[in-house]
DNA sequence: TTCATTGTTAGCCATAAAGCTAACTATAGA
DNA sequence: TCTATAGTTAGCTTTATGGCTAACAATGAA
């Protein structure tokens, strides 16, 4: 997969947009057209359409035309890609957190006294 | 902060780049200054710079100067604006799936089977 | 058949992004 | 002091992004 870092490119520059991820949100919700997505923004459709149409490419969101309804609905398995690259890069800069919080726990240890490091972020584990 | 955001309109634009994302990663092995991070990319340096330029405004990078030297640092907590949006997003998607399937459930009990079409558009209680 | 609805296509514009070179500043070291 | 190192500033080009209008399908309803 050579495109794979390319399709993270698209969705982090697809989440980039205010407008985008107010769709995606919308969304979260459940499916909708077009229109109705359309209708919330002051915007002109054509304008509108290609916001649909990056979310698209980034495969964030599907789309199928029934009569004249195009709907939109959500694919959340393409946030995945984000979400691990983001949780992947907090992990090595918290395992290498710990390896220095263990030096300095090492010097302490045999100096006598060291100023704690950095504040840690808690873990919010998706269970 | 009305510019919340923007903010992260600027961490997501600027983990859209497959060189600024390198960059992160770079520095989540520790702090470094511009020529060594510069120095695997086949870049002119302006070019580079201005690459960090746009991570120091998104937050995710911190850099200072000591003589000639500017050193760069990850700073981690500006990741989690962008991580948490992602995993509030799939919260809410989750739990609509859920109630989608406690809803399907209620149909097959009643019916005895039943095939409902498509997931519903946001109406109030799973009628 | 006619008409309103719902998108779509085409083409334009302004701004921002991503790259470059050239020239400059400021320090560290010889 | 002189020189090499490490960034920085200025200014340019090309391409992408985000918006618009106007005109064109295509479908569903009257």
């Amino acid at each position: 997969m050579a495109n794979n870092e390319t399709q993270l490119d698209r969705i982090f520059a697809a989440l980039a947009d205010p407008t985008r991820r107010a769709i995606v949100m919308r969304l979260c919700d459940g499916e909708a057209s077009v229109g109705e997505l359309a209708n919330p923004f002051d915007m002109a459709l054509p304008s509108f359409m290609k916001h649909i149409h990056v979310l698209e490419l980034s495969g964030l969101v599907q789309s199928e035309k029934a009569g004249r309804v195009r709907t939109c609905r959500l694919r959340p398995e393409a946030m995945v890609g984000a979400e691990d690259w983001l949780q992947h890069q907090r992990a090595i800069w918290e395992a290498r957190l710990d390896r220095f919080e263990a030096y300095v726990m090492k010097l302490k240890k045999e100096k006598g006294e060291a100023k704690p490091v950095a504040p840690r972020r808690k873990k919010k584990g998706p269970a």
